[in-house]
DNA sequence: ATGACTGATCTCATCAGA
C-alpha cells in the first residue's frame, strides 16, 4: 500500500499536475493541502474519472484538506480536531483507506512568530497532540500524514541558523513535534533514510528549486501498529520542477500487505 | 530589514503562504 501527501496550493489552478501526478505515482490513499477553494468547487469528477474517490473539508481562499483513495471511496471518521468547536480553517480530515486510519492535516505556519499566529499554531499542534495520544491509546493501525509546517531537526533544512526565529523551526515547534512523535509515531522518511537530506518544499522566491534551498515540512508518521510495514519512503522531488508547480513536492511510503506478510510467516513456519 | 514568487479574490491591490 502506498500512501503519499501532496501539498497542492490550489487544487484547481495545479489539477493538471495533481492528474500527471497521480498517474504516475499510482498511490493507494493520497492526503492534500491547501487546496483553496470552497467546498461545492473541489474537482471531485475529475477525480473520480480518474479513479479516485474523496472526501474533502474545503474553505474559500485558504486552507483546505482532501483525502483520496484509488478505486475506493475512503471512509470519513472525523473532520476537524476536537478541542476548539469555533475553528473553522479546514485543517483536519481523518478517513480509513484499505485498512489503515489516516489523519490528514495542514498544520497552521504560525509567522509571524512570535505574536497571535503563532499562538494559534502552538494551539494547534497541543490539540493534535491530544487527539495523535488516543489513536495510540487504541492501538489501531494509524497514519497522521501533511504539511506539519515544522522542520524536526537541522538535517531538514538548508541552512538552519537562518530559520531559528521562523514560526516552522522555532524551539518551541521542533519541541511539539518531538512531544508527538515521542508518544510512538515513526517519521517514516526519516526512518527509512535516516542520515539524507530530504526536501519537500521549495520556496518561490529566490531561485529556491535552482538552488536546491528546501525544507523538509511533509511527514508521515506511522503508528507502532503499521511502523513494521513500512518497505520504502521517498519524495518525488521532480514534481516541483514541473510547469505550474506547487512550492511542495508530494512524500510517500510504502507498506507491505498484510496478507502477503501472513503469507511469509506461514511459509517460514513451514520450513524446517 | 526588505522583497523576491504564486494563487485566490467581489483584481489592476491585497492577503497569505513558509
Amino acid at each position: 500500500m502506498k500512501i503519499a501527501t501532496f501539498n497542492v496550493n490550489g487544487v484547481n489552478g495545479r489539477l493538471a499536475v495533481l492528474l500527471r501526478w497521480l498517474e504516475q505515482a499510482r498511490p493507494d490513499a493520497v492526503c492534500l493541502q491547501e487546496l483553496k477553494t470552497p467546498q461545492e468547487k473541489f474537482p471531485a469528477a475529475a477525480l473520480e474519472q480518474a479513479g479516485y474517490g474523496a472526501v474533502w473539508q474545503g474553505k474559500k481562499s485558504w486552507n483546505g484538506v482532501a483525502i483520496l483513495a484509488r478505486g475506493a471511496d475512503p471512509v470519513e471518521t472525523r473532520r476537524g480536531l476536537p478541542g476548539d468547536p469555533d475553528d473553522a480553517q479546514s485543517r483536519y480530515i481523518e478517513a480509513a483507506v484499505g485498512g489503515v486510519l489516516i489523519g490528514c492535516l495542514y498544520m497552521p505556519n504560525g509567522n509571524p512568530a512570535p505574536g497571535p499566529k503563532f499562538d494559534y499554531k502552538l494551539r494547534w499542534f497541543e490539540r493534535l497532540t491530544a487527539h495523535a495520544a488516543e489513536l495510540m491509546a487504541a492501538g489501531i493501525p494509524a497514519a497522521l500524514v501533511g504539511d506539519f509546517n515544522v522542520m524536526p531537526t537541522d538535517l531538514d533544512v538548508y541552512k538552519p541558523e537562518r530559520w531559528v526565529d521562523d514560526a516552522l523551526f522555532r524551539p518551541e515547534v521542533r519541541a511539539a513535534f518531538a512531544g508527538l512523535t515521542g508518544q510512538g509515531w515513526t517519521d517514516a522518511l526519516r526512518a527509512a533514510h535516516p542520515t539524507e537530506r530530504l526536501y519537500t518544499f521549495w520556496d518561490y522566491f529566490r531561485n529556491a528549486w535552482g538552488r536546491d534551498a528546501g525544507l523538509r515540512i511533509d511527514h508521515l508518521l506511522l503508528s507502532p501498529a503499521i511502523a513494521g510495514r513500512l518497505t520504502a519512503a521517498g519524495v518525488d522531488r521532480e514534481v516541483r520542477g514541473w510547469p505550474k508547480a506547487s512550492d511542495h513536492a508530494p512524500a510517500w511510503i510504502e507498506l507491505s500487505d498484510v496478507a502477503a506478510k501472513r503469507t511469509t510467516r506461514a511459509r517460514r513456519t513451514a520450513v524446517p
